[in-house]
DNA sequence: AAAAAACTTTACGTTTACGTAAACTTTATC
DNA sequence: GATAAAGTTTACGTAAACGTAAAGTTTTTT
């Protein structure tokens, strides 16, 4: 259970960091469902578990409809019929597909990033040799400007 | 070393399955540079590299901006004055953070995705737990239809 | 109760990453 | 040498994901 039953638009925003015109295009598109009193939107901690799994599949390049798509199935399988399940379990294993598509991405960027770090600080070693060697050069002949 | 030392635009859209326009349009943001025969662009096994990083940065949610100041970062880093390596070597050490952040999205979602099947699988064999149950009931009153 | 703060709808604007079409040139094929 | 295939530029169109502003309502604070 989460701390607290329901939350203001403003809330939600300022806990995830996202703007309130954001939240309010969520539930635009049919990704959040608040109730109302009046006006004014009430959020669920429903709600709330599914802004938080937006903003993760955001960061994992997953659109908004991709993301409604797998929040509208996941409804439809919990109405339980055989056919929603084998669909839902077919969709998960696509979707484990392509987490190990981004694992693999991940992986090959680290190395890379492994050997730039390296030829960096190689280059970083050079460099600064250099610098030594000059001053050196400079303490022992510190006359060499002015004799021109 | 790649096999090839030079590929037109085809080429490169077809190996890695993009349309020529999206090329021509790496090109104009600068992501890409093609030299010319005439009019007609000629691609180095570099811009290959290159394009192949773009769309594995496409796969982790970066934009293309984002990816072009990672390849005039790098490039001016060749160049080798000291500021520009220490630029790069935080500009890696951020990108590291990013990364972790990504596989701990992964690992959460891995998770949830498991929890997701094993319910769905329970709730499949619960259906067919019934479904045997009826046929069973079927097969020892098969007359129950016609005895009204 | 007056002012400030938070919320609402409506609607037009913006950026990114291309799609699509037109009109033309160069290169390859028959 | 005609024609098809591949390439080019120019330019308008589009979907996604909000930003921003206006104009009004409701709630809270003083």
């Amino acid at each position: 259970m989460d701390i607290k039953k329901t939350y203001s638009i403003s809330e939600l925003a300022k806990e995830f960091d996202v703007t309130t015109r954001s939240v309010r295009f969520y539930e635009d598109q049919g990704l959040l469902h608040p109730t109302r009193r009046g006006q004014t939107r009430i959020f669920s901690s429903k709600d709330r578990v599914r802004l938080k799994l937006i903003l993760r599949g955001k960061r994992m390049g997953f659109s908004l409809s991709e993301t409604k798509e797998l929040f509208d199935l996941w409804d439809e399988t919990l109405s339980g019929n055989e056919k929603q399940l084998l669909l839902m379990l077919n969709t998960l294993a696509n979707k484990r597909e392509q987490l190990e598509q981004q694992k693999n991405d991940i992986a090959q960027a680290e190395m890379e990033m492994d050997t730039a770090e390296a030829r960096c600080r190689e280059a970083l070693a050079e460099l600064q040799k250099k610098k030594r060697q000059q001053e050196k050069a400079k303490k022992e002949e510190p006359e060499s400007m002015e004799q021109k």
